[in-house]
RNA sequence: GCCGAGGUGGCGAAACCGGCAAACGCGGGAGACUUAAAAUCUCCUAGUCGCAAGACUAUGCGGGUUCAAGUCCCGCCCUCGGUACCA
């Protein structure tokens, strides 16, 4: 009995694997195809997570199992390196990001290697390769083409001391991750693509998909799809004649600033508008300005509101502030009554119009506004929808919640955009030939204190020639969002097994994403399950419209994984010191340990704490697993044995259950199905070779390596995956007897072991002659006798 | 606030379509083996009452539907993810 050397025995696997190249997806291929994705890791200094690990393995045992199934799989991985993390770290040690994220895949590679996963290793990615994002760039330029990028001015995070603008993230409750101080909103000229355009086709998109139905019902209220009806208010000002105002707009497109536009999905609430609501930004206000009397208190409110983020504004709950616009009014269109305007912050400029009638009575946050302020509340009878356009002349609308996609920062750690400003021509493209705009080396990675990336201070990369005037031009100095080279990644695995340096043009490659795509089942975490996926359905859809990808929708099928907490329940992170690293796991209890603990620790899309002795459980079962494997089977080769028809059943079962719970990732009670087997099978003298064959067949997907070396140990000279994936005989799952729950008034008060298919008649039968039944019975009247077949029998007296 | 997910023993959890609540594992207890320890193996382990047979109570809280509710319905409370520049 040798203890089972999960060191010596994983590493002669994961050699013989790279060696043979195991799991090299082909193209052309007879084979049908199978393509799994898992999120590729942005390579963060803190190493693997073993967050990542769930995934992957999650991944893992389904890319095994296909395999098996007879499938040419894919699944590869890559690094999504550009990011804040990296750039701020090249801020704090002026290294260069590029040197830190070669060092920290390096680390990553290693570490995943050392997990055994059945990456195909030759395509491997990375968004910060020029190669690679020279595609990035390629892709922003067909938007450009297509008049979907243009600018626009935006509000950003601003810190005033460090003169710098700030991510979310890095503003968090208003406040300077650098210097503590007060973060501003400052507007500033950003690069925007125009994913509104693809709001209805991103929809429409949703019925074709297998997503799990959180993530369908998340990028469905996103997108935020709405009709109502755009409805014009006249203002009346006090200081001027009112009749000369009280007009109906005869023209509705142009901007009028004797109207406010609402947009309202309850247009049939119109007779119950007691007074109408205007956003902090709302342009109006400062058209109006000197009409206003209490212009000073207004000021102050909008600057308050400037610095709050719009969760902010929406999450004081049912605090609701606002200052009302003295000295101007509106006329309610339909019941023409004179109503007060308000500026108030749950009123926000992105959505509808920026402008709200206000209905009290039908509306929650307009009522508990009302209250607080004094406004009335009035009782009204709804009107139909045509009535309520036809008497205000507003027209229906549809609007949506999802707003254009800001392209642009202000940072160094990202693509650059490929794109030239003439004063002669505008905005040009680099042209294709020019591909990849390299990242040059800059001497401070911080951006400048104009707000401007730190490409802005290298002149001489900035300072080009037009492409199309050959007149003095300016290199845009924004970069690129960490989403961009995401988007697309799925392609760019396909694209790299063809051409190592990912060639131009992208039509070359149209027949590979025929056979590869669209991806067969992505998994990844619920924090991405709006934005990344998203942008890159969005961004597939309209290479799609292009006519360079052959499919609309990108992923097939879409899953999520549950976070893994640090042991005090919660997110790791290194301040905290909860962080777990999986090098010391691997060494001391194994890769297959660490992944079989992972998948079992508990339902794989919840969030989960970690416990560092769950792994003890799943160690011990291999060894188990081991044990029998080395001296039950096989020390007794050429035996024949007495047919375990128990054992056999229980086989069956367990193949069943482990095939089925895989397909809907409940790995943990595959694992429980498989611990039940061994736990069988050590009390077993010996084990028939055909039935222990099968279970590490089944073991395969989850503890790869210790399966390669029982596979080899009972003779086989192939590595197991190349091996068939067992199926289950239904003739002999079959149990013969079962446990009948015997019920009085619903309450449990006997059991009979009776066997499958027992009438109705028998089993009341012998329900009755047990005594801990029968005194429940005796003397009371039966009302009623409930028979569920193969299940229970309920008395009712 | 809004959108989404979740709440079951000491702990992670299981429970098909409404039908024995707690499978499997961790931890704990007792025993075997051992000079001893570790490892391993066997048995016990929701709570309360009871000598026992057994009874009662239990799936975040409060109601409801049903012969029967962790599961379905209504109303709350709490935790987590997202909220558009973290990825």
């Amino acid at each position: 009995m040798s203890k089972y050397d999960h060191q010596k025995i994983e590493k002669k696997w994961q050699k013989r694997w790279e060696k043979e190249k195991s799991f090299i997806a082909e193209f052309p291929s007879e084979k049908p195809k199978w393509y799994s994705l898992i999120e590729f890791p942005y390579p963060s200094g803190d190493g693997l997570h073993v967050g990542h690990i769930r995934s992957n393995t999650a991944i893992d045992i389904i890319s095994r199992k296909r395999r098996m199934e007879g499938y040419n799989v894919l699944y590869p991985i890559g690094w999504d390196a550009f990011g804040l993390p990296t750039e701020n770290y090249a801020i704090k040690t002026g290294l260069a990001p590029q040197v830190v994220t070669k060092k920290n895949t390096d680390i990553f590679r290693r570490q995943l290697k050392s997990l055994g996963f059945s990456f195909d290793w030759d395509r491997e990615i990375n968004t910060t390769d020029p190669e690679y994002y020279k595609w990035t760039q390629w892709m922003f330029l067909k938007f450009f083409e297509k008049g979907l990028a243009y600018k626009a001015k935006v509000a950003i995070n601003w810190c005033p001391k460090d003169k710098i603008g700030l991510a979310n993230e890095e503003a968090a409750g208003g406040v300077c991750d650098r210097c503590g101080g007060p973060v501003e909103k400052r507007m500033k000229e950003q690069w925007m693509i125009k994913i509104t355009a693809y709001a209805d086709k991103l929809l429409e998109g949703l019925k074709d998909v297998d997503y799990i139905p959180q993530a369908k019902i998340q990028q469905d209220n996103w997108i935020g799809r709405s009709e109502g009806a755009e409805i014009e208010f006249p203002i009346v000002i006090a200081s001027e004649a009112k009749q000369s105002h009280f007009k109906i707009a005869s023209s509705l497109s142009a901007p009028r600033n004797d109207l406010i536009n609402v947009f309202t999905t309850r247009p049939d609430t119109i007779l119950g508008a007691t007074y109408v609501v205007l956003s902090p930004e709302h342009k109006l206000i400062g058209e109006l300005e000197n009409r206003i009397e209490n212009l000073a208190d207004v000021k102050n409110y909008i600057a308050a509101a400037a610095k709050k983020s719009d969760i902010e504004r929406t999450e004081e709950g049912k605090q609701k502030t606002g200052v009302e616009l003295k000295g101007i009014t509106a006329i309610n269109p339909a019941t023409k009554e004179e109503i007060p305007v308000w500026v108030a912050d749950y009123v926000l400029t992105g959505y509808g119009t920026g402008a709200i009638m206000a209905v009290p009575q039908h509306d929650q946050r307009d009522r508990e506004f009302a209250e607080k302020f004094k406004l009335p509340i009035v009782d009204k009878p709804l009107v139909s929808w045509e009535e309520a356009l036809k008497v205000t002349d507003g027209k229906k609308t549809v609007k949506y919640k999802l707003r254009d996609w800001v392209f642009s920062r202000q940072r160094y750690w990202g693509e650059p955009i490929p794109l030239i400003h003439c004063e002669q021509c505008n905005w040009v493209a680099v042209p294709e030939k020019d591909l990849p705009v390299k990242l040059p080396k800059v001497a401070k990675y911080q951006p400048t204190d104009t707000g401007e990336s730190p490409l802005a201070a290298m002149t001489k990369w900035v300072n080009v020639k037009c492409p199309r005037c050959g007149g003095p031009a300016k290199r845009e100095t924004d970069t690129m969002p960490n989403w961009a080279g995401s988007s697309w990644y799925f392609l760019a695995y396909i694209i790299r097994g063809e051409s190592a340096n990912y060639q131009l043009p992208i039509t070359n490659y149209f027949d590979a994403f025929k056979y590869f795509t669209p991806v067969d089942w992505y998994n990844g975490g619920m924090e991405h399950t709006v934005l990344h996926l998203l942008y890159s359905r969005f961004w597939n859809r309209f290479l799609y419209d292009l006519g360079l990808v052959p499919v609309a929708e990108p992923y097939k099928k879409r899953t999520s994984h549950g976070l893994i907490l640090g042991e005090d329940g919660v997110k790791m992170s290194k301040s905290r010191g909860n962080v777990i690293n999986p090098d010391g796991l691997v060494k001391e209890f194994g890769a297959d340990s660490l992944r079989l603990y992972e998948m079992f620790m508990g339902p794989f899309d919840q969030a989960i704490a970690w416990d560092p002795r769950g792994i003890l459980g799943t160690s011990r079962f291999l060894e188990r697993v081991w044990q029998i494997g080395t001296t039950k089977t096989t020390s007794l080769h050429s035996q024949v044995f007495k047919d375990d028809v128990g054992l056999e059943r229980l086989l069956h079962q367990t193949i069943k259950k482990v095939s089925e719970d895989i397909e809907t990732m409940s790995f943990n009670t595959a694992i429980s199905a498989m611990m039940i087997f061994v736990n069988e099978c050590v009390a077993k003298q010996t084990i028939s070779q055909s039935v222990w064959q099968k279970f590490v067949l089944i073991l395969a997907p989850f503890a790869p390596h210790i399966a390669e070396e029982l596979w080899e140990v009972l003779g086989n000279k192939n590595s197991i995956h190349l091996e068939s994936w067992p199926k289950f005989d239904p003739n002999k799952i079959v149990e013969d007897s079962f446990e009948l729950i015997i019920q009085v008034n619903g309450k449990m008060r006997g059991k009979a072991n009776v066997p499958i298919g027992t009438p109705q008649d028998e089993a009341e039968k012998l329900a009755l002659e047990q005594s801990s039944v029968k005194k429940w019975i005796e003397q009371k009247t039966f009302k009623k006798v409930i028979f569920v077949k193969d299940r229970l029998i309920n008395f009712i007296v």
